[in-house]
DNA sequence: TTCGGTTTTGAAAGCGCTTTCATAATGGGT
DNA sequence: ACCCATTATGAAAGCGCTTTCAAAACCGAA
C-alpha cells in the first residue's frame, strides 16, 4: 500500500460523518431477530440457532455495527475497559509496561484507562473508586503502595492483577519479578569482574522491590565471602538526582570502592554523572551496574550494564491475565527470570 | 500527618465496601425535590431556587453522592472524560505532556482517556472513533499525522485541541511550538561558540516539526554568513539509533564538522554515543546541541545542551484549553517561546 | 382581583445495551 | 399421538442520568 493510498484511506475514514452510529436495534431489525438475541450473540451469553447467528453476523458486518461501550457499561455488561493504576504516567520504566498493556488489550477491543497513584496509597484508593465508577471490567495495579488488604478487598468485587508483589486471593492474580535474584546476579557480575568493594545505592526501604534487591546484593557478597559493609550502602530515591547525591556522599566519606550497584538505572545514570563530576571514569576507575534496563540504558555513555526487567512483557502478561480472569479462566503466567545485560559500564578489575 | 495515619486512612477508604453507590434519585428524595432538579443543579443547566439548591447540596454532601460518569455519558450529558490521542504512551517526550494533562484535568474531575496513534493516520482516525464511542467530552490530539481536514471535520462535532500545528476552525484550538525559532537559536548557539561546520541530524521530512527546525538551522546559518552545505544534513528518525547511524554516516563520508545539531534529544544522545564509539570526545572534539530537553538530558554525559520544549506546560495548556472550550469559552493560551538550555555538550571552538 | 407572561419544578421519555422472565419452539419418551 | 422437560427466542424492565415538555408557581400590570 503506498503512502498516498494510506493517507487517502485515513481521510475517508476520518471524514465519514458517522451520521447516526448504528445501534443494536437496527442490527436486530436487519437480521429479523430481537435485540435480545443480538445481544446474546455479541456476548456469547446463550446458545442461539446457527441460522440466526449467521444472519446477525451478516447484519453486523453489513451495517458496520460497533457496540457502544458506554451503554454496555451502564447496562451492567462489559464496559470493555480495563483500569490501570500506574504511579506516574511518564515513568520511563512503567511506560513500557503501559505499552505492553495497550498492545495486548487492543486486539481484544478493550481500552485501558490509565490513572496515576503517585506512590500514594490514598491517591491509589481514590483511583480505584474512580475506576469502579467508570465501570471498568478489571483493574491492573502496577506495583504501588496499596496494602495487600485493600487489594484483596477490591478483588472481591472485580478482577485485579497486581505486579510487584506476590499475593494470592480470590479474584486476584499477582505477577512478581524476582528482585532478589536480580540483585544477586548484578552483584555477582561485579564480583566476577574482580570487584570486592561494591557500593550499593538503595531504593525506598519501605518497598519490597528495593529491599529484595538489597538482599540479593548481600547474599551475593556473602556467597563470595565478602564481608558486608553497611557504610557502602547509601539511600536513594530511584531518580537520577539521588544517584548523583549518593556518589557525592560516598566520595565525601572517603569510602573505598571500585564498583557501584544502583537499585535502578536512573540512579545508576545519575551516579555515572556524579563520578564524572569528580573526575572518575566509568568503567576505567569505577564500574557501574544498574537495574531495569531502561530503553535509554543502551545509549548511555558508556552503555549501561544492567539487570533486564521485562517491563513491556510484564505489561502484556498483566493485560493478558486480566483478560483471562474476565473470561473466567485462571491465569498462570510467570514473569521471566532476571537476566544480566553486560554492556560497557563494568570492567574487570586489574590484579 | 504521619505515615501511619496516612496508611490507616488509605486502608479505610479502600476497604469501605461501597455497598450500593448512592444514586441521584436518593439525593432527590433526601432533599425533597425531583431528580430533574438535582440534575439541573449538578450541571448548572437551569436556575433553581436558592432554597432547593442548598437542600440538594446538603443531601449530596451528607450522602457522599458522586455522579456516575457512565450514566451521564449515556444520557448525553458530560461524560467527564477527555480523549487524548498520543503517539506512543511511552514516549519520553510526550510523557511529560500526558502528566500535564492529567494534572490539569484531575482537579476538574475530568479523566483522560489515552490512546496511541503510533504516528499512523489510519490508527489515529480509529482512535477518534473509539473516543467518540466512549462519549468523551473533548479530544486532545498531540501532534500526529492526521490531516488538517480530518481534524476540522472532527471539531465540528466535538471540541478539539491539537498541538504541533497552527490551525483555526470552529471548535478547534491549536497550540503550536515555535520550532523554527528553536532550530534557529540552537544553531545560533553553536555559531556563537565559534562553530561554522555544523551538521544537522534531521527528523521526518514529512513533518512540520522537523522541517521547521531545519529551516531554523538554515536561517541561522545564513544570518551568520555560513554557506549551507546539504551534505551536512543527514536524515534521522527521532530515536537514539538513528542519531548513532547519522554520525556513522557523517564520519564515513569523511565530512568535516565541529558540531552537531540534532533535531531532538534522543538523536543527540545517540549521536554522542556514536561519536564516542569513533573516539571523538564531546564537547572537546565535537559539540552537540539537542532539542526537547528531555528529563534525562541534564543527566547525560556530558549534560546535553538543548532547546527546551515545555512538554509538561504544553499538556497543561492543552487540557486547560479543552476545558475552556467545553465551558463554552474561547481559549487563548500560547506556548512559551523556545529557550536554549546551555549545558556541557557544547564548547567554544578554539581559534 | 384577574390575566398574560415568566420562571421554577416535576413527570416521563429516552440514551443503547443487558438480562430476567415468560412464552414459543423443540425433542424425546411412552 | 401426547405430554413434559428442555432449549431457543422475544418482550419488557431496567442501568443512572439528562432533557424535553407540560404543569405549577410566581410576577407585576391592568
Amino acid at each position: 500500500m503506498t503512502n498516498q493510498t494510506i493517507a487517502r484511506q485515513a481521510e475517508k475514514s476520518a471524514r465519514r460523518v458517522r451520521a447516526t452510529p448504528v445501534k443494536l436495534e437496527q442490527v436486530a431489525k436487519a437480521a429479523g431477530v430481537s435485540p435480545s438475541t443480538v445481544s446474546r450473540i455479541l456476548n456469547g451469553t446463550a446458545v442461539v440457532s446457527q441460522a440466526k447467528k449467521q444472519a446477525v453476523d451478516e447484519a453486523i458486518a453489513k451495517l458496520g455495527f460497533v457496540p457502544n461501550p458506554i451503554a454496555r457499561g451502564l447496562a451492567g455488561g462489559r464496559s470493555m475497559s480495563i483500569g490501570v493504576i500506574t504511579q506516574a504516567i511518564d515513568s520511563p520504566f512503567y511506560g513500557a509496561s503501559l505499552r505492553g498493556i495497550e498492545d495486548e488489550l487492543d486486539p481484544a477491543q478493550y481500552c485501558p484507562l490509565f490513572v496515576s497513584g503517585h506512590w500514594n496509597p490514598i491517591a491509589e484508593a481514590r483511583c480505584i473508586d474512580v475506576l469502579r465508577a467508570r465501570r471498568v471490567d478489571g483493574i491492573i495495579v502496577l506495583t504501588g503502595r496499596l496494602s495487600d488488604q485493600a487489594l484483596k478487598a477490591c478483588a472481591r468485587t472485580i478482577p485485579v492483577v497486581v505486579t510487584g508483589r506476590t499475593l494470592k486471593a480470590p479474584g486476584l492474580f499477582s505477577l512478581n519479578f524476582n528482585n532478589f535474584e536480580g540483585g544477586r546476579i548484578a552483584t555477582q557480575h561485579l564480583i566476577d569482574l574482580g570487584h570486592r568493594r561494591i557500593a550499593f545505592i538503595a531504593g525506598d526501604p519501605d518497598h519490597p522491590d528495593a529491599t529484595e534487591r538489597l538482599r540479593g546484593y548481600r547474599v551475593a557478597l556473602a556467597d563470595a565471602g565478602v564481608a558486608y559493609d553497611p557504610s557502602l550502602v547509601v539511600p536513594g530515591a530511584y531518580n537520577e538526582q539521588s544517584g548523583l547525591q549518593a556518589v557525592d556522599q560516598l566520595l565525601k566519606e572517603r569510602l573505598r570502592f571500585t564498583a557501584i550497584f544502583a537499585a535502578n538505572d536512573q540512579m545508576a545514570l545519575g551516579a555515572a554523572l556524579g563520578l564524572q563530576r569528580h573526575s572518575f571514569r566509568v568503567p576505567e576507575d569505577i564500574s557501574i551496574v544498574g537495574f531495569d534496563d531502561l530503553p535509554t540504558a543502551m545509549y548511555a555513555i558508556p552503555p549501561l550494564s544492567t539487570v533486564r526487567q521485562p517491563a513491556y512483557e510484564l505489561g502484556r502478561l498483566a493485560a493478558s491475565a486480566i483478560l483471562q480472569m474476565i473470561a473466567g479462566e485462571h491465569p498462570s503466567a510467570k514473569v521471566p527470570d532476571p537476566r544480566l545485560i553486560a554492556r560497557e559500564s563494568g570492567r574487570r578489575l586489574q590484579g
